[in-house]
DNA sequence: ATTATCTATAGATCTATAGATAATGC
DNA sequence: ATTATCTATAGATCTATAGATAATGC
């Protein structure tokens, strides 16, 4: 449970993370992290100024880089904090290797608009680093290739089970999920939430069953 | 075909363009908005400074400023013009009250494809404008506004001339299209090309089609 | 005694302006 | 004569560091 690698450039030996031995330390370290979040959601990363960090908290930028010694660091550090919140969120306990994983999709729409926070965050951050040199761009590659492999999975034991049918492509199929409720969340964003994410999610879960299924 | 509003906050009244008299400026505005297409797409319009502008075309910071009063100015110039393009390479000559547009985007994955940095700066540019705040978030929520009446439009269209069944939603058809295309573009981008835009949009379209069809 | 935070500041940007000089078109 | 570009610089950030002070836990 308790996080190891900060992996900064800095933080390089067996030195105790700062901000984490004293009950005060920990309350801030949690306040810099939702501050994070919630600015960085909201003005994208390079939009956001430890200033403005540290006001939110109500600090200086000097004692929040005691904290985490640089912005990427505090970048780094929420998105696997709400990495972890969205894992949790949106696979569950549920088997991915499983027909049920596909058909929970329906309801990831409703997820992300119960999340606007963490949803506008995620739309910027992956926009913000689609540079090959970003140091998060990995985090971003990584995340697309994973959720795109535990559906194909799900496509697979679904067809193995008799569930589904033969005639379709898998991969092509995971990409259209994801590039669906991708794509909502932009729409969601820029209509206000006129757009419903979790209504057109399920419509589109629905007719992809139905043509799917044996 | 002379744009008259350069709509800058200070090139208010009747005053002349800068750099549209002599060739020389109309040669060095075009290589200055090339520029600005190129670097925003890379960097992000807060990523890109005008010294990075300015070095890219050969002269300083200052002159550059002659042609576009502010940053701003210079954005929205980019995005005036790539819209014209996108707009007529989309579009095209086609009628969108008619059910062959629906058609056609069948084709738009591709059409993307082939134009990565206008890609990439769509991308980018639309998520770094994600706040009302932004002087640029009306210009994509409008877009998104005309795309989906578009749509909504030809779905109609084809409903009148019998082409197109009754019993589905227009309008979440026309979202989920959009949508689509526009997580595509992301996971293309993140996968250098190897998730194909093009390969999953034909699929998508075709799978409606053949759906929605009477 | 150690951990957390602050003050003060270095050094590197960044956008934009003022005023001088060079290039162009009549 | 006018238009385009340059030099120089103001003024406002921004990230990060050094060293001093305040708060905490043993």
């Amino acid at each position: 449970m308790p996080k190891k690698s900060d992996a900064s450039q800095k933080d390089s030996g067996q030195v105790p993370i700062p901000g984490m031995r004293q009950r005060r330390g920990r309350k801030r370290r949690a306040e810099i992290l939702r501050a994070g979040r919630n600015l960085f959601a909201q003005y994208g990363f390079r939009g956001t100024s430890l200033a403005m960090l540290a006001q939110e908290v109500g600090m200086t930028d000097a004692g929040l880089l005691y904290h985490f010694p640089t912005k990427n660091d505090l970048l780094l550090a929420v998105l696997e904090e709400t990495d972890e919140a969205q894992e949790t969120r949106m696979a569950g306990d549920l088997d991915t290797a499983n027909a049920d994983y596909i058909a929970s999709w329906a309801e990831f729409g409703q997820v992300l608009e119960d999340d606007p926070v963490l949803t506008a965050l995620d739309v910027l951050m992956s926009a913000e680093h689609l540079q090959t040199s970003s140091d998060f761009n990995q985090y971003f590659r990584r995340r697309y290739d994973s959720f795109r492999n535990r559906l194909v999975r799900s496509f697979e034991a679904g067809r193995a089970a008799g569930v589904f049918r033969t005639d379709f492509d898998p991969q092509t199929e995971a990409v259209l999920m994801l590039a669906t409720l991708d794509g909502l969340r932009l729409q969601w964003l820029l209509s206000d939430g006129r757009i419903s994410m979790a209504n057109a999610m399920r419509y589109f879960i629905r007719h992809m069953e139905a043509r799917i299924r044996a």
